[in-house]
RNA sequence: GCCGCGGUAGUAUAGCCCGGCCCAGUAUGCGGGCCUUUCGAGCCCGUGACCCGGGUUCAAAUCCCGGCCGCGGCACCA
């Protein structure tokens, strides 16, 4: 090996430049604009559920840049809507639980319904500069709007806005009575951005925020709040779907005045990964609709990345698949299929095997005196084994469609089945191989335990019974086993019966 | 409907900015083979794509125009 090594190198380096290329794994194109040491990026969730694949990507993609860049991440809770997307108290942790996990390393973490003194300055001082106003003419200032005409306070002198602003804040008005708006272009081709909502009330007696509780009535939207943050926290480089491109536009009204540089923005599609469910409201609905179908939210089926996670899907896999699908502003869909050969790349190296059988068929063995068939935990590693002792009579079970004909147990020898016995036609494994005999592996009754695996099939979950054998004891929850000649599997419990959710084969 | 952004093999991606080295590279999938006490991994061979139509040019996946299709936005959500 090593001389053919030294040959190639000799006499064909280029063949070996070719191979090392062929083993770097995928590289993020550079990020404009951006200098070493200086790169700050954010990642900014709403805590009102767990995250899943697609919320994944930007926090990924923020985290891979602020590490190429030898930057920092922040992470930012988004939750200045207690009324229409009322944070989760979990949630929060959990995100954090669900980065840790993927690998995602921030260096600032900060919650927006903490800072909101922070946005009421910036408001005043948006109004001092005139670029803001209070909007007090409730729901005919949309259609004020929509006509490319304004709320008749808009005119009124900083003043003015700024006793009303106090108002709201003392409580002065209710919900929908008045709002805060920036002053954009009245004939902006898209409605939404023309004089946008910067801070609004919410009845937090009726709609509690769980940090705050009902502390605040007047609220920033998502805009005036990212704006401000990105603007303070010194971001430099923002990273987000493209569903924020109209944001993007409307947040540069802000920069603008109040002569704040504005970062970059990056915008690129949505993430599918095929057969999963992402949505967060259909998995709600999904759980809440059909109580005792779903684990939870991290139910295998689902594209949640705890789901991922108890499906067996390693955080570098995920890592490595985003990262592939780089930063351009079309849609993807990660095919499963994709995702699992990753995996599968990686998981192969660490997973050990484990003989399963599922669908058995009883066969009492036949043979001349007892045997001992010699199991490693995984081939790379020969001398880490078990050893299995078959005496005869004994009942080893095979899997239905194995039990026909001459075949190899696995580490045993050649057995025939006939009726309903295995018997002893050697042990050369020449002449196994010679004959194409099936290797098949095999769990000897008395020595098995049972396992429930369960496989998600779309919105299904098949639970297959088998029995592994006893080795399998010798592993805990969260362990990752290749079940022989079957597939990759996590265990998910563990107790007189195993459960095991099936990862992919 | 209006505004914005896209369209490279089954899937994803490289190339497009700075036209020729691209009769288009890579991964995965699929077909075949080798190897192997796994139907895993590895190795080899094969399969398969520039949305359509015009234009510019000696030359277009790359530039321009039109069409078609897809996605996103059009909230006092994020």
């Amino acid at each position: 090996m090593d001389r053919q090594r030294r040959i190639l190198e000799e006499e064909y380096p280029e063949l070996l430049e070719e191979r090392a290329k062929k083993e770097e794994r995928p590289r993020l194109p550079p990020l404009p604009g951006a200098l070493e040491g200086r790169v700050r990026t954010r990642f900014a969730p709403n805590p009102d559920f767990v995250i899943h694949i697609g919320n994944a990507r930007p926090a990924i993609l923020s985290d891979e840049y602020a590490k190429i860049y030898k930057g920092t991440l922040i992470l930012r809770f988004e939750d200045t809507d207690p009324r229409t997307k009322t944070p989760l108290r979990e949630a929060y942790d959990l995100i954090k639980e669900d980065l840790k996990w993927l690998g995602v390393e921030w260096g600032e973490e900060h919650i927006q319904s903490l800072r909101m003194d922070i946005y009421y300055d910036v408001a005043r001082r948006l109004i001092e500069r005139g670029c803001a106003y209070i909007d007090t003419c409730g729901q005919d200032a949309r259609e004020l709007l929509r006509r490319g005409k304004a709320c008749p306070t808009r005119s009124n002198p900083p003043e003015w806005h700024l006793e009303e602003f106090d108002k709201m804040l003392a409580g002065g008005y209710g919900e929908g009575e008045a709002v805060v708006r920036v002053k954009t272009d009245l004939s902006h081709p898209n409605p939404s951005v023309r004089d946008w909502v910067a801070l609004r009330i919410i009845d937090t007696n009726r709609h509690p925020h769980p940090l705050t509780g009902s502390k605040y009535i007047v609220w920033p939207t998502y805009n005036l709040a990212v704006s401000v943050d990105d603007h303070i926290m010194e971001v430099t480089h923002v990273l987000r779907a493209k569903e924020h491109q109209v944001n993007t536009e409307k947040q540069l009204y802000v920069y603008k005045c109040m002569g704040w540089e504005p970062p970059v923005f990056i915008h690129f599609g949505r993430l599918k990964l095929e057969g999963f469910i992402m949505s967060k409201s259909y998995i709600r609905r999904l759980i809440e609709e059909n109580p005792g179908k779903f684990l939870g939210y991290d139910d295998p089926r689902f594209g949640t990345i705890s789901g991922l996670r108890r499906r067996g899907i390693l955080p570098e896999a995920i890592r490595e698949a985003i990262i592939s699908l780089g930063v351009k502003p079309g849609d993807v869909t990660l095919s499963w299929a994709n995702l699992a050969a990753i995996n599968r790349k990686m998981l192969d190296n660490m997973a050990d095997r484990i003989m399963y059988v599922h669908d058995p068929e009883r066969l009492a063995v036949d043979q001349p005196q007892c045997m001992e068939a010699t199991i490693p935990r995984h081939p790379e590693r020969p001398q880490d084994s078990r050893v299995i002792r078959v005496c005869p009579g004994d009942v080893v079970l095979l899997n239905r469609g194995d039990a026909r004909g001459e075949v190899r147990l696995m580490g045993l020898g050649n057995y025939r089945v006939d009726g309903g016995r295995l018997v002893y036609t050697g042990d050369s494994l020449e002449y196994a191989r010679s004959k194409r005999l099936p290797i098949v592996q095999w769990v000897k009754e008395t020595d098995s335990v049972r396992v429930k695996l369960l496989k998600p099939q779309g919105l299904e979950l098949e639970v297959e019974e088998g029995l592994a054998e006893a080795a399998l004891r010798g592993y805990g929850v969260d362990s990752r086993l290749q079940l022989i000649r079957y597939g990759f599997a996590r265990i998910d419990s563990v107790g007189e019966e195993y459960t095991l959710v099936y990862t992919h084969d």
